[in-house]
DNA sequence: CCATTCATGTGAAATTCTCACAGGCTCGGA
DNA sequence: TCCGAGCCTGTGAGAATTTCACATGAATGG
């Protein structure tokens, strides 16, 4: 039995029982008293738990929603991967400035549960819902003007926001990524607030899935050399990918070739 | 003060903070920690809370729910009315600044629908979500940081952002609302939030429902003279109500003034 | 192959909880 | 007025729990 399957099950049981004693669990799994403590720790800094005197309960009303965040936008696979790939690139207690955008979307969400320990700057009102309730994490975002379709603030001061917290990754989201004009976005503001976010970060990933690639949009945010690494399902040949190995960027591939997944350890 | 009261102010502090220790608790009304102890322990067998090391937490309080419960929940009667009064109010095309908290949430969502083309400015993501995709509505948010339980936001530049946008009214949430302590709240952040909206607005609207009056929170937010016109559902013979009253701030009561006294159980 | 990290156990110190007892208070009834 | 019942309260000691620091072994990653 691995850490992981003891303490889900240590939620399951609690959430059945609605209240779980130390001696019991230690008894059961035939750990420690301290084992099942920690546990239980665990458990209760990602919420979904709470030690009382002797044991713990379940704390309820938790798994039922996912949050309307991840209602509303789409579950694409490829996004998924891209997210996947994209948060094992960060490393514990980074602050890290995550886009507005669906593939920024996914990242925050698989963030969660993780145990990161992020300080997180956004502009995007729906990656800071995905993310308030983790434990141990910061979420902050910039002021401004609420973007009805995309639920992403414009205007106001990002770069004051951003700069006051020494970011080190930028997770981007583009809506084009082209060899010759680079990232690029369809609306002036928002490409503002990624310049400044640019600009503050000491690595930028770029998040893009296939469908972006080649494409140029309205706004030109930055070119592809000060893209520190991209993040795609496209295929390694692709003439965008090819171009911006060229010019030095990191590029990691996901999807179809790649997917030697194992997302729970099957022991 | 009985021991009844003592016990519901228990209840109450727990609700709002979450969590509370005894020491706490023992220190703030002055008695002996077996005493909250035994308080805590009627309450736990009342069902409402639960006692942890330590100290105690609500159980199906507010703050320890993750966040979104605050749609379903605390559609109390009594703050729709109160909401519906505050909305009419306002005049269209207003800048109107709009607390966290969830009297205000309940006005931002008597304002939907209602075509007043106001541009609102908010601290609060609920207030933000619950607006967005209201017509001819422009939705600005504070930067800064996301409060969990509440989904408001501290910190960042609030002063800064306010007066950017000449606020006309602003619709202010309290925790305590006392003759002599003026506008009170729990949270130290949450206060400069409100100072500084009070600053930046022509008019200061305060929403309360009769559960705030005569209560003193940790924070001192203002005078009962600086606050414009109080909304509440409290009877008109409230000593609170009338201390606002004597200092000339217009009051607003809603809801049936029968009813005064809905009968506890036991004793 | 070594340095790091993580999961785990152990025991003692510190904190918290429980329990029983006693004083003080109010409220009726004699 | 006096008395007893019922409750609320405070105190202290013993019991239980929690926390903390340290040590071990396994897994991980250069």
């Amino acid at each position: 039995m691995t850490v992981q399957s003891r303490r889900e099950r240590i939620h399951e049981i609690a959430t059945n029982e609605g209240e779980v004693s130390f001696d019991d669990l230690a008894a059961e799994f035939g750990v420690s008293l301290m084992t099942v403590r920690r546990d239980v720790e665990y458990l209760e800094r990602k919420g979904v738990m709470r030690k009382v005197l002797g044991g713990a309960i379940a704390i309820k009303g938790t798994s039922v929603e996912p949050s309307f965040a991840t209602r509303s936008a789409d579950h694409s696979r490829s996004k998924e991967l891209i997210a996947q790939a994209t948060v094992e690139l960060l490393e514990a207690r980074e602050t890290v400035l995550i886009d507005s955008g669906s593939t920024a979307l996914a990242v925050a969400r698989q963030i969660r549960g993780k145990d990161l320990k992020l300080t997180v700057l956004t502009p995007s009102l729906l990656v800071a819902l995905e993310l308030v309730d983790e434990p141990d994490t910061t979420v902050i975002v910039t002021g401004g003007v609420v973007r009805p379709g995309e639920l992403s603030l414009i205007g106001g001061q990002p770069e004051a926001v951003f700069s006051q917290y020494n970011c080190d990754t930028y997770v981007m989201g583009v809506a084009g990524l082209d060899a010759d004009r680079g990232a690029t976005d369809y609306h002036l503001l928002e490409g503002s607030v990624k310049k400044a976010a640019i600009e503050c970060s000491e690595r930028v990933i770029c998040v893009a899935d296939s469908e972006k690639m080649g494409k140029v949009r309205l706004v030109t945010v930055t070119a592809l050399k000060d893209i520190s690494i991209i993040v795609t399902d496209s295929p390694v040949d692709d003439p965008t990918v090819q171009a911006a190995q060229a010019q030095g960027v990191q590029v990691v591939t996901v999807g179809s070739d790649v997917a030697p997944n194992p997302p729970m350890e099957g022991k």
